[in-house]
DNA sequence: TTCCGACAGTGGGGTCGCAAT
DNA sequence: ATTGCGACCCCACTATCGGAA
């Protein structure tokens, strides 16, 4: 069951709703049986043997046989889920597809992070389907189960307070919040309107220093505009944008970006071969905006989305905002 | 008739493994 | 040794089409 995006329910609704922090990992279902788990990503892929840690669910359900839905997360030293040590975690090895040999964290090597698998639904229990049963009910028997480990945990759910979860997440520097109707059953596999993710986007204005060719239907167009912000006098290369566009956008633009092309890049330093590949450059003197998740080790614009020109904005304003 | 949901297509950052250079 | 590429992870968005409302 995934949730749709949008924002938070009216706050005479609210009443109806369960509110959650919605965190950044890896989704992931676990069966639990016999004294095993085996963990099951959104595609199908076995997890298992990627995050051992959550292996540890079998200890903390002695006995019972139970299916349970959530989050691998990996956490950083300030305790908040990052998606980007996590990464570092994605690739190990699987029964999917790793026959890696693993390599050793340590000189050279990338760290290994430890995950925690945070559980926010039951969806089955002791060989009985809680599919049907209310958001409600199965929270119910999740909070029943106890769970509470190094690497197994369930956070909390607040009822009705909509307002307050999202403004906590924001203040805890979190994705955002996911609202579960307490009525819903759990409909697997569906995109469903009782979840409902809401994000804390930020925006920057950027400027635009060249674009890349499309393909497809956006071969006559351009694919992803190549952006820059100013530091300290200097443009420095944020990441590309290239999604948010209609077709009146990209044709406009495409339209606008025409006459401005120059052979130089207008980084002041030179971008390596791999980021510059099929880039044509212009005068850096449009200024757009977009809407992010948040800013990458590497200076680039995470989940960028294009939200328009901002032709009241001069190019040599625009600085990185956060 | 209108609207919603599912899909396909295009794009982003990042990591890893493997083949080509 | 370096580079390129695809396969996975996370994701946003547009356009389209058929069935539900």
């Amino acid at each position: 069951m995934l949730a749709t995006p949008g924002s938070l329910p009216p706050a005479a609704d609210q009443h109806r709703w369960a509110f959650e922090m919605k965190w950044d990992g890896v989704r992931a279902v676990a069966y639990v049986a016999d004294g095993r788990v085996v963990l099951l990503g959104r595609s199908g892929r076995d997890f298992t043997g990627t995050y051992p840690e959550v292996g540890a669910l079998a200890d903390l359900l002695p006995g019972r046989r139970c299916v349970l839905d959530g989050e691998v997360v990996a956490l950083d030293e300030r305790g908040r889920p990052s998606f980007e040590l996590l990464q570092a975690r994605m690739h190990g090895p699987g029964s999917g597809s790793g026959r890696g040999r693993r390599r050793a964290s340590g000189a050279g090597g990338t760290a290994r992070p430890p995950v925690v698998y945070l559980v926010f639904d039951l969806l089955a229990l002791d060989g009985t389907s809680m599919l049907a049963s209310p958001y409600t009910a199965r929270r119910e028997a999740l909070d029943a189960l106890g769970l509470a480990g190094l690497y197994c945990q369930v956070p909390p759910a607040f009822v009705g307070a909509g307002d307050a979860a999202l403004r906590t997440s924001r203040d805890q520097g979190l994705e955002g919040v996911v609202a579960k109707r307490l009525s819903s059953p759990y409909e697997p596999g569906r995109r469903s309107a009782s979840w409902v993710k809401v994000k804390n986007l930020r925006t920057q204005e950027v400027v635009i220093a060249g674009w890349r060719v499309g393909e497809g239907s956006r071969a006559d167009t351009f694919g992803a505009l190549l952006c820059g912000v100013y530091d300290e006098g200097r443009l420095v290369y944020a990441g590309r944008v290239g999604t948010g566009f209609n077709q009146d956008r990209l044709a406009d633009l495409t339209a606008r970006l025409a006459p401005l092309e120059q052979r130089a890049q207008p980084f002041d330093e030179r971008l390596p071969t791999a980021e510059a590949r099929g880039a044509h450059w212009v005068r850096p003197v449009l200024v757009g905006e977009v809407a992010f998740s948040e800013w990458t080790r590497d200076g680039r614009l995470r989940h960028p989305v294009w939200r328009g020109l901002r032709p009241d904005k001069d190019p040599d304003e625009v600085v990185r905002e956060s």
